[in-house]
RNA sequence: GGGGUAGUAGGGUAGCCUGGUCCAUCCUAGAGCGUUUGGGACGCUUUGACGGCGGUUCGAAUCCGCCCUACCCCA
């Protein structure tokens, strides 16, 4: 047999194996005839679900979630200098309606500031209506001429969660998106995916926002990928749209404004950062399958051991763990494959030989291998999940490590960058040292006032102008 | 944004220049039957395609035009 024949390519060759994996695993099928749009498999929409289960659990807690409608009026869209600026060349235009030309053009939402403000600005009147924290879930267009890629540059955004906040005061706004900060740091520490928090350069910020905090990963090849942002608004868009509040001395006050999202570009992390050259490794907390239950039949006892392993496949359930269990008339090296490529953690293992000894098999996705009493599975099960995943962030965690490094000159930069790193530097903040920073290296100033475990924040020497800096991160972006 | 290359079955390819003899081929692609089964089993049988639209032609996977999609290089 051909060694290489419809073998996953190494993770090394990042780009081949991420495009191929997305459909060997089920995740995305990206052969859907129309650029930059892909579709959601059964089994990729699943972990989609779970993934975005905790991000709704984690804003329920003081947001609510609603539904704004995708199409927005030429005239509200408009209205923003700014935010047209930022987004005209990429947005989509319905024009007709059947066969009629209609009289005012609708965009397909590529964000849904200018469809939620106008409906605030109805629903705004007493400060007693502060602040407002609302999310939806949606898909948002863009007209991407870049490269589109599954899950990172697409031109539907088919999972884009965006929260919209109004506030009394641009320092309750901003204690706002310190909280959403802290909460997309939550989020993403439960999901073992480190996190590079930094606020953008001004030239970077969101079209109409006061300034903007972005949360960024380090992939396998060393680039940096947005994975979420918050935006102070300041008073830009409540000016623009009348959104005005009645103080308690009975004043017209405009209001502050937050807005922050989070797209499937996490999803893109999650595959990303924790799979390996076999396939996929779910988080256990996400796997749309948890523990995948290979009976081992052999000859006469081949009823046996399925009776047993569906008795044991119940159990789990029952538990609460989301259980497998897999009797197709294959060989149990082809399912341990199958199931491995499809990144399930955990793997149960139930022969002849456990039935008798009153034991399970039990193999990590993460390596290694257990052997657990039948009498108490459920402890011992979650003891092991427990394992799987303080494995996972671990190697997440090294690998950030790694893939950081300090540079105070512009030699060691580019050196640092070629090396596949996101490399530490001083930046004083002018403009003109970081358009140099970007020319010379050809990547990205990603931020100042970097929030994280493995950057220390000490002022030093701006690597262009020699002036004092701050701490600044430089990287090739995504 | 500019330039280039390509699209053949679930995946990978040959055929195209020089239009017909085409029932092409490989695979951990599908279906069926049998023998198997503690790390990717094997045998036999079988299904299935020329990206889309239009043109040239007696005849198009092949030539021409447009569109769609993908990949690569440059900015």
């Amino acid at each position: 047999m051909d060694d290489d024949a419809g073998a996953l390519p190494p993770k090394h060759q990042f780009s081949e194996w991420y495009n191929d994996i997305l459909w060997r695993a089920e995740i995305m099928d990206v052969r859907y005839p129309v650029k930059g749009t892909y579709v959601w498999y059964p089994y990729g929409f699943a972990f989609r679900k779970h993934v975005y289960q905790r991000l709704r659990d984690l804003l329920d807690r003081d947001h609510q979630e609603a539904l704004f409608p995708l199409l927005i009026p030429e005239q509200e869209f408009m209205k923003e200098s700014e935010h047209i600026k930022g987004f005209e060349d990429e947005v989509y235009w319905v024009t007709h309606g059947g066969t009629t030309p209609l009289d005012v053009k609708l965009a397909l939402r590529p964000t849904s500031e200018t469809a939620i403000y106008p409906m605030y600005a109805l629903w705004v009147r007493s400060h007693a209506d502060l602040p407002i924290r609302i999310y939806q879930i949606v898909n948002t267009f863009r007209y991407e001429t870049k490269h589109t890629r599954p899950l990172i540059r697409l031109r539907e955004i088919t999972s884009f969660k965006e929260a919209h906040t109004v506030h009394a005061t641009w320092d309750e706004a901003q204690a706002q998106v310190e909280d959403a900060i802290v909460r997309y740091r939550e989020f993403y520490d439960g999901l073992c995916i480190p996190t590079l928090v930094s606020r953008r350069p001004d030239w970077d910020k969101f079209p109409g926002a006061d300034y903007t905090i972005a949360v960024d990963t380090i992939m396998p090849d060393g680039k940096t990928l947005q994975i979420g942002t918050v935006h102070h608004l300041g008073d830009h868009f409540s000016k623009t749209f009348e959104i005005k509040y009645e103080d308690i001395n009975g004043e017209q006050q405009y209001a502050y404004q937050t807005c922050y999202g989070i797209s499937e570009r996490s999803i893109a992390a999650l595959i990303s950062l924790h799979g390996d050259d076999k396939g996929l490794v779910f988080m256990p907390a996400v796997a749309p399958i948890q523990i995948i239950v290979v009976p081992i039949t052999i000859g006469k006892r081949h009823e046996d051991v399925i009776a047993s392993a569906q008795s044991l496949e119940v159990a789990l359930r029952k538990a609460g763990f989301r259980t497998k269990l897999d009797t197709r008339e294959t060989r149990p090296g082809a399912k341990y494959y199958w199931w491995e490529l499809r990144g399930v953690p955990l793997r149960l293992e139930l022969g002849p030989r456990d039935i008798d000894a009153g034991t399970v098999v039990a193999v990590k996705r993460t390596g290694g291998k257990v052997i657990l009493n039948r009498a108490d599975i459920n402890s011992g099960v979650a003891c092991v999940l427990a394992e799987i995943s303080d494995a996972m962030r671990a190697k997440a965690e090294e690998h950030t490590k790694s893939r950081l490094c300090t540079a105070s000159s512009i030699n060691a930069l580019i050196a640092v960058l070629n090396e596949g790193k996101v490399a530490v530097v001083h930046w004083c903040g002018e403009r003109v040292c970081g358009d140099a920073i970007e020319e010379k290296t050809n990547a990205s100033v990603l931020g100042t006032e970097v929030r994280s475990p493995y950057v220390s924040d000490i002022e030093g020497a701006c690597i262009i102008c020699g002036k004092l800096g701050k701490v600044t991160l430089i990287g090739w972006a995504y």
